[in-house]
RNA sequence: GGGAGAUUUCCCGAGUGGCCAAAGGGGGCAGACUGUAAAUCUGUUGUCAACGACUUCGGUGGUUCGAAUCCACCAUCUCCCA
């Protein structure tokens, strides 16, 4: 099976520019092709971590990639699938996220330099004088059909400033800047990324007369259309400070039955033959499909020892025996305590798994927490309810819920 | 530059002088049912020393016994005209 192939046959490809000479130049080999990020955060999410996937995917078939890593398109801030102006970020914020990325990166991509090549737009995008940008690209730009794009259009009730029309004219600018230097033939991104994709290959091929090709592929969504890798408490992180690697093992053991077999395909390097098996599995069978994406999730983006450490805390928990090592943890100091004990509310604030001691006594008196002293969960009915030092010092596991446990210890 | 309108709790959105910690929906959290799923039903959703008190309705000041509601100024946003 060509990679090609095998991108379609995972449901990887959106849309494309070119499809007869993409599969030639993938099939081929050796081909220099980009995807941008852009350093809006200081951490990536699962949505980049699926470019990376693809990135690792073209590697492995000898292509070279191009880690574009948006200093400069960041200073500008992409319109696209917003209704509001992204927050304006300092120059020093933008190269501390970039330099947070291309860490994360190199988790998952090989970026050695004989493997990969990494840029910076801001390199050459902070460098453009206005007039001259305008005289020489601004020409090839029709503002009736950038108006006509859908990331555009959206925004025409809202309010759209003119930076952010700016920002599809600064990734086209990439496409033909990586073209000259590394003679880049082809631009990958999400399928929110089409417009700015071919608006980069059509500038390409008015200033050089080259044909260049562009590539989207599926966005990370549940069937019902709502983008995957969002929490209450905000993005799935893959920095394991910001989502540490237990909660988001948890996260895809989690996920819908609906949606579990779309990821397996979209992220995981599994065998599509393996998860076209899977796909016959169904109700409660679905749930090791589950752990199994979980699993390889948790094992590509953070490490083997993380997901069996995860994967043996989760069973240890749900399904009880065996040990529950990995779990998050909250170490109480001695002030923490009143006297020789700590209050269960008091304890459910400190370790942030309630909000406030109103929040904290709502969910004792919903018989939501229970906690285990050494000798099995037990449910507190008692608000006023405390936990003495000396077991504090032996370690106690606090429950919320179903789902939520939380190490406390002195 | 001129005119019209908007700004409410996590989000949307009601509320136009006391009955407002503020309807309704969404989302969140918890309980039941389950498969660590979905759907459904129930409870809950500002803070606290909690049948009470305190802080909130863009900001600042004012009117009033009493303001999310009235007035003044400021800020931000949208629309229309130039």
């Amino acid at each position: 099976m060509t990679l090609y192939e095998e991108l379609t046959r995972r449901g990887l490809i959106a849309q494309q520019t070119h499809p007869e000479q993409i599969e030639e130049l993938m099939n081929k080999g050796g081909a220099v092709f980009y995807i941008g990020f852009d350093a809006t955060a200081d951490s990536l999410h699962v949505g980049h971590f699926l470019q990376l996937t693809i990135i690792k995917r073209m590697q492995q078939h000898g292509h070279m990639p191009i880690l574009l890593l948006g200093t400069g398109t960041t200073m500008v801030g992409d319109p696209s699938g917003r209704t509001d102006m992204r927050k304006m970020l300092t120059v020093d914020e933008i190269n501390y996220n970039a330099d947070r990325f291309l860490e994360q990166m190199g988790r998952v991509v090989d970026t050695n330099p004989d493997k990969a090549i990494v840029a910076r737009n801001g390199d050459w995008l902070m460098k453009l004088n206005y007039i001259e940008l305008l005289r020489d690209v601004g020409v090839y730009f029709s503002v009736n059909k950038m108006l006509s794009y859908d990331c555009f259009k959206s925004r025409m009730d809202k309010g759209l400033s003119f930076i952010e029309f700016n920002y599809m004219i600064m990734q086209s600018y990439d496409f033909l800047a990586l073209y000259r230097e590394h003679n880049c033939l082809m631009q990958f991104g999400g399928n929110d990324q089409w417009s700015n994709i071919i608006s980069g290959v059509d500038l390409v091929r008015r200033v050089e007369g080259k044909d260049v090709y562009g590539m989207t592929f599926t966005l990370l969504a549940t069937k019902d259309g709502n983008k995957m890798g969002k929490t209450a408490k905000g993005a799935v992180w893959l920095d394991p400070n910001k989502t540490d690697p237990y909660e988001f093992f948890q996260y895809w053991r989690n996920v819908d039955d609906a949606d579990v077999i779309n990821c397996l395909k979209l992220l995981t390097f599994l065998p599509i033959e393996e998860i076209e098996e899977m796909e016959k599995w169904e109700g409660s069978g679905l749930n090791k499909a589950k752990e199994i994406l979980a699993y390889e999730l948790t094992k590509d983006v953070h490490s083997k020892e993380e997901a069996d450490k995860a994967l043996a805390t989760a069973t240890a928990l749900f399904t009880a025996g065996g040990e529950a090592a990995d779990m998050p943890t909250t170490a109480l100091a001695e002030d923490d305590l009143t006297g020789d004990s700590a209050s269960v509310i008091d304890l459910l604030v400190k370790t942030k798994l309630a909000p406030s001691k109103g929040e904290a006594r709502r969910l004792i008196q919903q018989k939501g927490i229970s906690i285990d002293v050494g000798d099995g969960f037990v449910t507190i009915e008692d608000i006023a309810f405390t936990v003495e030092g000396r077991q504090l010092e032996a370690g106690i596991i606090i429950r919320k819920g179903k789902k939520v446990f939380h190490k406390v210890s002195l």
